[in-house]
DNA sequence: CCTCAAATGTAAATTACATCA
DNA sequence: GTTGATGTAATTTACATTTGA
């Protein structure tokens, strides 16, 4: 609902942005700020869900275009080189795999984060026996079809897969995890269980985060290993919080377009005071604020002091005259035709 | 090369569980 | 003890890209 109610933000903010932006341009002549707003305001949006998939245009930072400080604590991208440097090996207490008899650090394991065991006694963090293999990288693959058949109610091509493999220690190990997953469920009696991750964990997985937001399969199994996790927990762990930085981004560029809208309002509602007391200045005389006005050319150049605001008068430089503002957030109009470049203010033409 | 289907990875949406006030 | 809100792990679905025949 929240994610909703951002997206209406923006798309209010749009479709008001872009008719100011639109009136501005259309008196400025100006396709810059349009260009330079809608340019990055339709990458955040069409990024922000809608069931679209924009991982094509995702696959680059997000927000990078918005030529706005933004919280730029954002992961890194992946670099394939991450595994060069050792991981630090989290200092994890023992935690007693359902094959093994208590051990001593374990019930220090369970102390630290008692929310891994379910009301039920079941320690939810605890990695399956039978899935040490995935342990092995080659066989991620497979265990990544067999995750993707089982998920996709494929259950009847599982088997296919299984016999289909040329290995048939591969075969076994597929089947293994298949068979990993099913006693999963059976073990703890109901369809789905939630782990409480602890805050080692959480700390680790945060940790690689900031470096990489996604993982490839070497780096998931080997952070699956240090956090004693099944790597398909690492996984759904990466997606999720990419979920959640997506959202707070969402939100803050949400924050930012009011925040710009607010500006041009004000901008707007100033433009137009401008243009009430050109028509005064000028009355009976030419004035060049929009062609909407229909008015003639004017024998000056009138320039937008960006300091105090006021139009400076001026010798034309060329025939056609123009009106340059700055606004409170940087967008500069201009009426020039044609003109997309920033109009830059001119001191020396100002008061 | 081109085509096509399967494999793969991810985003988005949703569900469901755990916790807390 | 119950309930509603909240956070988040886990699942499902759809789609884009890659890969191999």
């Amino acid at each position: 609902m929240q994610i909703t109610d951002n997206r209406e933000h923006i798309l209010l903010g749009v479709q008001t942005l872009r008719a100011m932006a639109t009136a501005a341009c259309r008196t400025s002549s100006s396709p810059s700020v349009e260009l330079s707003i809608f340019g990055c305001i339709s990458n955040s949006i069409s990024s922000s869900g809608n069931g679209m998939d924009n991982r094509t245009a995702n696959r680059s930072e997000p927000s990078e275009d918005l030529n706005l400080v933004l919280s730029s604590s954002g992961p890194k991208p992946l670099i394939e080189s991450t595994l060069e440097s050792p991981p630090k090996q989290l200092d994890l207490l023992p935690v007693r795999s359902p094959c093994q008899k208590p051990a001593e650090g374990y019930s220090r394991w369970n102390a630290i984060s008692d929310a891994h065991v379910n009301s039920k006694g079941i320690d939810m963090n605890q990695i399956p026996c039978s899935s040490e293999s995935e342990d092995e990288d080659e066989a991620e693959a497979p265990s990544l079809k067999l995750r993707s058949l089982a998920g996709e109610g494929k259950r009847s091509e599982m088997a296919a897969l299984g016999s289909g493999m040329a290995d048939p220690g591969e075969r076994e190990r597929g089947l293994l995890e298949v068979s990993s997953r099913n006693s999963d469920e059976e073990e703890s009696g109901s369809a789905r269980k939630k782990l409480r991750l602890s805050k080692e964990q959480s700390a680790l997985l945060e940790e690689s985060f900031k470096e990489h937001s996604t993982l490839n399969p070497k780096q998931k199994s080997l952070l699956a290993k240090q956090l004693n996790l099944r790597p398909r927990q690492v996984e759904v762990w990466f997606q999720n919080r990419r979920a959640r930085t997506k959202l707070k981004q969402t939100e803050v560029d949400c924050e930012l377009l009011k925040r710009c809208c607010e500006s041009l309002t004000e901008e707007n509602r100033r433009l137009q005071k401008e243009v009430a007391e050109l028509r005064a200045l000028k009355v009976g005389a030419p004035c060049v604020i929009s062609r909407d006005f229909c008015m003639p050319l004017p024998a000056a150049t009138l320039t937008m002091c960006p300091s105090c605001e006021r139009l400076a008068h001026g010798q034309p430089p060329s025939t056609s005259a123009s009106i340059t503002t700055t606004n409170a957030v940087g967008l500069s109009f201009s009426n020039k035709p044609g003109s997309i470049r920033p109009a830059l203010p001119s001191p020396s033409a100002a008061c």
